[in-house]
DNA sequence: TTAGCTGCAAAGAGTTTGCTGGGAG
DNA sequence: CTCCCAGCAAACTCTTTGCAGCTAA
């Protein structure tokens, strides 16, 4: 557990360069012959062990599927997705100021190091049927 | 699929009076003997189809399992996660106005039904250490 | 009588783990 | 030489599904 191997990097670098969160099972399916499955399991604990991805799920989409995306470029993850199509829409405009994220440090005295938002609904195209 | 049976309104009463997140697995334990764990399953399908709650998961939390949490009484999810304790703290005040929704709405022209905002970092009590 | 909910058990999907070989320091 | 990463396969956990009995309309 201690270092930056060349299969952990080919995960980062599959999820870095990904426009979507992507699951264990995506990323396997992404480069099969070059990584193995349980390898892309155990790269992922690892990655999010040293703070580099995050993980999440919605319940409706996957169920119980974990994705992920990656949180070193983006310290925060916005995104829409729709209930129906089933497409992300990532917000790339942060709502939250500098000055939001300090009070709620304040009055609840936590530290924080990420946020996640989402919005479920429907999407345009899907508002028509 | 159509009613509203004593078996989906015990979990959901179990949903709505939990004061965190559960999963499936979590509810069937806490009554054990008066439901099946597949009526659980198939009972949390039911309620999220019927807006009445909603699922997420936190990667680092659970590992997958899917949580959920009443969704009539909370038209939104907001928490604090801590990393290190793995403990959740609901901010009941929405840092939302009306205003901001409606303004993501038309700039995306998506329909938004809830949304969800978590932040992960460190309590109180685990700052220390 | 019919529709559909529930329990039980089996099947399915996703994830973790034990073991072994191999490569880097 | 030693440590530990990576592949393979088995084990494990969580979730879904097929079937049968039962209940309510």
């Amino acid at each position: 557990m201690s270092g930056f191997t060349p299969k952990r990097q080919l995960v980062l670098e599959i999820i870095e360069s990904s426009d979507r969160p992507l699951s264990s099972q995506e990323i396997f399916a992404m480069r099969k012959g070059e990584i193995n499955l349980a390898t892309v399991y155990r790269s992922v604990n690892y990655l999010e062990k040293q703070n580099l991805i995050e993980g999440f799920s919605l319940f409706s989409e996957s169920k119980g599927t974990v994705r992920f995306y990656f949180r070193k470029r983006r310290p925060h993850l916005h995104f829409f997705f729709c209930g129906r199509c089933q497409s992300f829409t990532p917000f790339h405009d942060c709502i939250f100021s500098r000055q939001s994220r300090t009070e709620i440090e304040e009055k609840y005295q936590h530290k924080i190091q990420s946020h996640v938002l989402y919005f479920t609904g429907l999407c345009r195209d899907c508002q028509s049927d």
